[in-house]
DNA sequence: GTAACGATACGGCATCGGTG
DNA sequence: CACCGATGCCGTATCGTTAC
């Protein structure tokens, strides 16, 4: 905080905007390009962070405040985007090369409400009130939270970092695409930054407490799948479900869209099986129509059993649980692992140009048979950087590549087919369980990615088939 | 064995923002 | 403004694989 209060004392002329970022950055960005600084923080290199402002498809990297204000009174350079968080690579803008966590910014795509109504939101999911709010050019605004103290990135804090965003993005109504530690958001300009309190600067372990009073962690659902899916239980359509008398008709519905839902919030099978156990004592009617067999607990719990034993059930159907609850219920998967794809941001860089124009050709022609010299040529593209392409849309599970090799060799590449592996996939979670260790990435899974309110698939990622480490791609597309 | 291909390794070069 | 250090791009050489 010193340094904080001796960067408002050197700027007394700050812009709001750069008010702004010297709060968020101001611990660990060194103010100006280093002939300028003392001895002292000069040596202290593993503590300075890069920071990327610029457009969709191409960032700069920045490393101190000048630059920084520099950049950002230039009209002529191009600075929608920017990143909260801070890395320790100028060139790589991956999630492994994030250095500091500075801040969670939501994306809160709410048309039509006032700024009261957006602090609202905050107080009512029990959160202090955010540090800036801009507003974005589709109505909507982007909060956030600088947090006093910055956190040193490692695995286990993003992880952390991403957990609790992703609760408080469910609670807050915001994007939860937006969730994650490697994502860029609207640049606040003296024009958009609507709302900004610089004394509302929050320790990081304030959102941890509030994550364990909202959403207490259980090691069991450590997983990465809490955050595909969210505890879909605490939703008040379920809650219902679960405490409501259920009629004879929709018992049988009712029981296995609960077990669904359960499976779907990574509870234990036994707690599913003592839930539904309770609900049919509880709620469930228990007549039957003359000559029909009548349903019994056994037949309630057996539900759970049935759900969380079988992999083809992945998780309730919205539509469904509006229909049996009478109530507004949706809910929208989203990736933590974004799909891969490690997006530099380089000047010389021509490899998404053939990337977009080999996908483009996919999409007319279905599919691409050839040597790679053939197809390389084809896309007036070198060779080495057509195999580097290639390489990575396989690994992203965007093309799916043949090779014969030898003489008479050959290269094929298409499109991947559209799962259909599911019915009604528009609303269900794909997510390998219970038995993949939440430490090791699912191999070959997909994430459908839907709009249960519109009904309709958004986008279909597949999980890479890659390793741990390999590297997490920033956010494919920015919020407004 | 040979031709023709894919896979891999390597090195020259361009480029970037920062540095002094 | 020249230089630095890191890194991506891309051509080339070489190795491995396969059909003939």
């Amino acid at each position: 905080m010193t340094q904080i209060v001796a960067i408002d004392q050197s700027f007394t002329s700050l812009t709001k905007p750069e008010a702004f970022f010297s709060l968020l950055y101001g611990a660990y960005m060194i103010e100006r390009p280093k002939r300028f600084r003392s001895k002292l923080s000069a040596s202290n290199n593993n503590d300075r962070q890069w920071v990327f402002v610029g457009g969709k498809e191409r960032m700069k990297s920045l490393a101190s405040k000048a630059t920084l204000f520099a950049v950002l009174s230039d009209p002529e350079v191009e600075t929608t985007y920017y990143t909260p968080n801070g890395y320790y690579r100028r060139d790589l803008r991956w999630t492994e090369s994030l250095r500091w966590l500075n801040a969670f910014v939501f994306d809160l795509d709410i048309i039509g409400e006032t700024i009261v109504e957006v602090l609202e939101r905050f107080d009512n999911a029990g959160l202090p009130r955010p540090t800036s709010i801009i507003k974005t050019p589709s109505g909507g605004y982007h909060a956030t939270y600088v947090f006093s103290k910055p956190v040193r990135a490692t695995t286990k804090a993003i992880r952390l970092y991403t957990a609790i965003m992703g609760h408080m993005a469910v609670d807050l109504g915001s994007d939860t695409a937006a969730v994650g530690a490697n994502r860029i958001f609207r640049t606040p300009t003296e024009q958009n930054l609507i709302y900004f309190e610089p004394s509302n600067c929050y320790d990081f372990e304030v959102f941890k407490t509030w994550r364990d009073i909202n959403h207490p962690y259980e090691p069991d659902n450590a997983g990465f799948f809490n955050i595909h899916t969210g505890n879909i239980m605490n939703h008040p359509a379920l809650q219902y479900l679960l405490e409501s008398p259920c009629q004879e008709g929709r018992r049988e519905q009712t029981a296995l869209t609960l077990a669904l839902a359960m499976k779907a919030s990574d509870w234990p099978q036994e707690r599913a099986e003592a839930a539904l156990r309770d609900w049919f004592i509880s709620c469930c009617s228990k007549g039957a129509q003359a000559g029909k067999k009548p349903f019994t607990q056994r037949d309630a719990v057996y539900k759970a059993g049935y759900v969380f034993r079988s992999p083809k059930f992945h998780a309730p159907k919205a539509d469904v649980i509006r229909e049996l609850s009478g109530l507004p219920f949706f809910y929208q998967t989203r990736n933590c692992w974004e799909s891969a794809k490690p997006r530099s941001d380089r000047e010389r860089s021509h490899l998404f140009e053939w990337e977009a124009d080999l996908l483009a050709l996919l999409k007319t022609e279905k599919e691409l048979s050839g040597t790679q010299q053939e197809l390389a040529t084809r896309l007036n593209c070198p060779l080495t950087s057509f195999k580097a392409i290639l390489c990575r849309l396989r690994a992203d599970g965007r093309v799916i590549v043949e090779t014969r090799r030898g003489r008479g060799g050959l290269t094929v590449v298409r499109l991947p087919e559209p799962p259909l592996n599911e019915p009604a996939s528009d609303n269900v979670i794909v997510f390998p369980l219970a038995e993949a260790t939440p430490s090791v990435p699912i191999r070959d899974a997909e994430i459908i990615h839907a709009d249960f309110q519109l009904k309709r698939v958004t986008r279909i990622d597949r999980l890479p088939a890659a390793e741990v480490s390999e590297p997490e791609a920033p956010d494919p597309e920015p919020p407004d």
